[in-house]
DNA sequence: CTATTATATGAACACTTATTCATATACTAA
DNA sequence: TTAGTATATGAATAAGTGTTCATATAATAG
């Protein structure tokens, strides 16, 4: 046991985090879905399709790729929920799913000082 | 090229992407934050500092981990500027940076519709 | 100083994962 | 149906990462 100035707040602090904490299924979920969004490849997907909505062949192209890396890249963002996906003819168009995606971007460079 | 329907729309869409993408240096950033937070033994201690501030023991306890486990993921967190430390006698107490890491995690919760 | 407590960290191993290559599926046109 | 275009995916390899173990550093007490 430690023994700092504030060892009974933090103790009390620490029942309370074991009382609070999420079950390991949601911590998980939440694990999975930042994962989802922590690749270079991924976040770039995710800027491009700021733009507005996009197949496969375009997406490749503005994140300067290769096709097969982005549709693996694809599949995991879709899988997450992050994007969604509709078939066009011979395309499959992709757009971001809801406005969470880009909130917790923006949320993001704020905590990073960078603006995009 | 692809050839559907809304081609020419992809195609400025895909124009605005390449222009307005962020520098691979900003990407790295953002992609290594959300790296930071994207582990289901960061995630636990993120909701355990919520509860206020505590020492690595009890953040140990909190999170029912080892103490070197914790620590190497404290030194994750606080590069990253998720948390921050300051040191009390012997022990390190740590919390959240800043208000951005809740509200990044709220967010999420909302758009798993998990409560927290 | 020495002993003890609290925290940090290097190395190694196991596990995950991103990309590439080849190939498969889905759709369209003729 | 066949040929061609658009997208998806399995397998393999290479790179990254979390935990454990052992040990190091930091602070305090005596």
């Amino acid at each position: 046991m430690p023994n700092c100035d504030h060892e009974e707040e933090h103790a009390f602090a620490a029942a309370r985090a074991k009382m609070n904490m999420p079950k390991e299924e949601e911590i998980a979920s939440l694990a999975t879905a930042f994962k989802a969004i922590s690749e270079p490849s991924r976040l770039k997907i995710l800027f491009a399709l700021r733009q507005g909505e996009m197949c496969v062949y375009h997406i490749t192209e503005a994140v300067g790729s290769t096709q097969s890396a982005v549709s693996h890249q694809l599949r995991i963002l879709r899988d997450n929920h992050i994007i969604k996906a509709r078939r066009d003819g011979q395309n499959v168009v992709y757009s971001l799913a809801d406005a969470h995606v880009m909130a917790v971007l923006s949320l993001a460079c704020e905590h990073l000082n960078c603006q995009f």
